[in-house]
DNA sequence: ATTATCTATAGATCTATAGATAATGC
DNA sequence: ATTATCTATAGATCTATAGATAATGC
């Protein structure tokens, strides 16, 4: 996390704008959008909180970039097959290596009910989720059966890193992969299922990384 | 809701406590723990917010009182194997005519990320949702698989209530009910499974309240 | 007299801005 | 000279408390 400081110039406009874009996607997902503070955004960045204002005007429009960037990013590095895997195996993972793919739905659980235009920005992240989840299906409501499977990413992810339900947290990432996608087999057909011990399916997702 | 006023005397301890209570019933329902603020609750109950100190003598003691009565009051009044169908259909119900018992878990929902005492408050509840869901099997790891059913409930009340998902929203409730119980009977062979259109399944739970 | 209720305000945040300071590029 | 950065602070909340006021019971 710390070690590749790149070494910037003392005053670099840009590279002051990607530190601060980098602290608010952590900590956004660390502890969501209201009690992750400006300042301990710019704190985290290592530059004045006055800064954050001028780069991005807002608290708001900050959060809305962030949302957007890490959204987009593990949509666009992940096959649809494997979307829903990888994006379940990111939840399941521990908090402190989190990559910056895996924050995009984190933020989203961490800042529910943060007012509605915090709703907004988050409800199109989902929606482009949902999105490619449907295109899994060929049932005239696979619309629905794409809510529902991302209903469940979210529950999931809501136990573990919110919650911090233990048995969530210390079951076999293996062993929850195989009973979510043996059971939502049912809802998308064109899901590959995880068979519990399997080394091609279950590993696959993690290379993608 | 309003049209029970009780005609309460004008000075009644007991009854103002009750009073504030259901307002912030209410209120951390609707809009999770920080955004209901203690004005905002006392002015719902229609009494001065220095009385809230005085009856609870925090916030997060009222918080906590509501969240154990609400969850309390779920447990009790439904049958085990109804429970899940239950909580969920409340979760698809409309937010205006949604009934006392039904906020518990919309709460939970919407206080996501405030805090951890608040998250060690309302792991209290989930604990005792699980531990029910859990009698409903008998495979070895039945506690992991209660609590990725609850995943799902929670993950569809969130989409639902909170991130406001219309393919969720306009859904028929029963076809929802069918899809999901359908795909957890591989989970919790107990679990009654809804058959879309069934009258007896699909009527229980709405008879119950 | 007791005590439920209200007034007024302390004290702690948090977002946002205006304007001063200082490091760079020409 | 330009502009990235920082200082200082306005202005808006929100929780919580101390003490005044007023409605009840004896």
């Amino acid at each position: 996390m710390g070690g590749t400081t790149p070494e910037a110039p003392r005053r670099d406009a840009q590279g002051t704008r990607l530190m601060l874009l980098e602290a608010a996607s952590a900590l956004f997902a660390e502890r969501g959008y209201e009690r992750a503070t400006v300042r301990d955004i710019a704190e985290r960045a290592g530059v004045n909180q006055a800064l954050l204002f001028r780069y991005f005007g807002s608290k708001k429009a900050l959060f809305g970039e962030v949302v957007a960037h890490d959204g987009q990013e593990q949509l666009h590095t992940t096959p649809p097959r494997e979307l829903f895997e990888t994006a379940l195996r990111g939840m399941l993972g521990h908090g402190d290596d989190r990559a910056r793919e895996d924050r995009a739905l984190a933020t989203l659980l961490r800042s529910v009910g943060s007012g509605d235009e915090i709703g907004t920005a988050v409800r199109g992240m989902g929606d482009d989720y949902a999105r490619v989840l449907a295109s899994l299906s060929s049932a005239e409501d696979r619309g629905l059966r794409a809510d529902l499977a991302l209903s469940w990413m979210l529950g999931i992810g809501l136990m573990r890193v919110v919650v911090g339900k233990e048995s969530l947290a210390e079951a076999d990432p293996d062993e929850v992969c195989a009973l979510v996608t043996g059971a939502l087999a049912t809802l998308l057909e064109d899901l590959p299922v995880t068979r519990f011990g399997d080394p091609h399916t279950t590993r696959s997702a993690d290379l993608a990384r």
